[in-house]
DNA sequence: AGTCCTTTAGGTAAATCTGACCATAAGTCC
DNA sequence: GGACTTATGGTCAGATTTACCTAAAGGACT
């Protein structure tokens, strides 16, 4: 055989699929979108929702296909971005599959329905997962790692926390984004001036909202601004934590 | 045919192949390396180097190698970083090809030979690209576009402009990167502040060199740390920028 | 040697930003 | 009303940034 026509020669049993890492903000905690795998392999175990491109579709389309089958959300209400491509040879028991795996993330969404598959899906906390609680197939688990690691790091220089927010939303609801994503307290005060002092992150609506207890809060919808110039670093919180650490060793 | 069936079957004449991002710096301006195509289509245009991924190999593998083949340079000594997936059903006339894109960088490297398949390789102005000088073949300026956005972004919170530099190099060597990649002047002193106090940056090798002209400046090589914090912002240089364009409007 | 030129190295003062903390406002609950 | 809770805004010391300034260390030239 030639070289030229082993480069040429597509491997045996290519396809190509996408797999969404679908994130959410419920009760405080980060969630990830979990399904419950109806076929084999790794049939019954947990896995990110995805499924294998069609032919002639664009990427980006399978991604929003399958985030509106298994979420029930329509296409432009949701943030989607391309995280990472995947393809180690042995990475899936049924051949070479090639993922793209996209980030997903919106407001607290309805509880998703079973998908158009027959598997179920569930919200599960991010913790789970990483703590050993719940194991995933195939190497959806880094995935994930990777996914939150991507959304951790967005959220320090990009408005993208807010498409985490219902609209309308107060600051507390926005700060609440921030401390589930990246599992450390803020400061109100704090948090909130640096929110207003950035040029269109968030708009005031005019309006306020009596929680159950408490002073009511204005309540804001988002600005048109894409980047946090300066950014909202995670930094002071986190030379906190590492003191802690250093305390307990 | 049933969904399910149909769900399953990959794409007629579905391919998956590898392209590169490699820039350098060299006289002051950021360089990419483009090849000129030997073969249809698109045969004599420039373009990316790339490859198609072959059977068994693992992604970053053949990224590897098709580095290995354009630049001559063996695998560790080059950053190199997946930048993203590009799958637009009609990007590549030979069929559905996936191509992965990846993002390399490292010294002024030698003038690369012609590769091992008849084309020859040349280091380019990203400059003469993003004018309309160089026009290129594919989808691959918008890949050279979302490379430039990555590196650009990347040397503000990680420490790979140090990547760019040969070792030894001097503060005035790694100030000459970002001037390049963010196209700005930097203050000397002011930068030469930041770098020196994030710790793990550089490292002193204890030597000075001598210019053609000016006092000798002290050696540095690459130190562990990864991330920089704080961040190296390009914002200043930006918001300078920004108001020598109102002044113009 | 002495002067000029260039680049590195390091310093300073004003402005800005940050983090910790306090005070007040505006509701609910009892 | 009084206690409690959350929102909002302010203060103040310390850190950081920016725009400069000054000195150091060479080479080139007269």
């Amino acid at each position: 055989m030639s070289k030229a026509v082993r480069r040429r020669r597509p491997p045996a049993s290519l396809a190509v699929a996408v797999d969404l890492v679908i994130f959410t903000v419920r009760n405080g905690r980060l969630q990830v979108l979990l399904i419950e795998r109806g076929n084999l392999p790794y049939r019954g175990e947990a896995a990110l929702p995805g499924g294998f491109v069609r032919d002639g579709e664009a990427l980006g389309a399978a991604a929003r296909r399958e985030l509106r089958e298994e979420t029930g959300v329509g296409g432009g209400s949701l943030h989607l971005e391309q995280l990472h491509a995947y393809g180690e040879p042995g990475r899936d028991p049924r051949g070479r599959i090639i993922s793209i795996a996209y980030l997903a993330f919106g407001p607290d969404l309805p509880v998703p329905q079973a998908g158009t598959d027959a598997s179920a899906a569930h919200w599960i906390p991010v913790s789970s997962v990483l703590d050993g609680q719940i194991t995933l197939a195939f190497d959806h688990e880094e995935i994930l790692r990777d996914g939150l690691e991507r959304v951790r790091s967005q959220i320090e220089h990009t408005t993208i926390a807010a498409a985490f927010c219902k609209e309308p939303f107060t600051i507390a609801d926005l700060r609440q984004i921030y401390e589930a994503v990246w599992g450390v307290p803020l400061d109100p005060s704090n948090f909130r001036r640096k929110v207003m002092k950035t040029e269109g992150f968030v708009v005031p609506i005019g309006e306020r909202r009596s929680p159950d207890i408490g002073r009511p809060a204005a309540l804001f919808r988002r600005g048109l601004a894409k980047t946090l110039t300066p950014p909202l670093t995670r930094l002071g919180s986190i030379a906190q934590l590492l003191a802690d650490d250093e305390k307990l060793t």
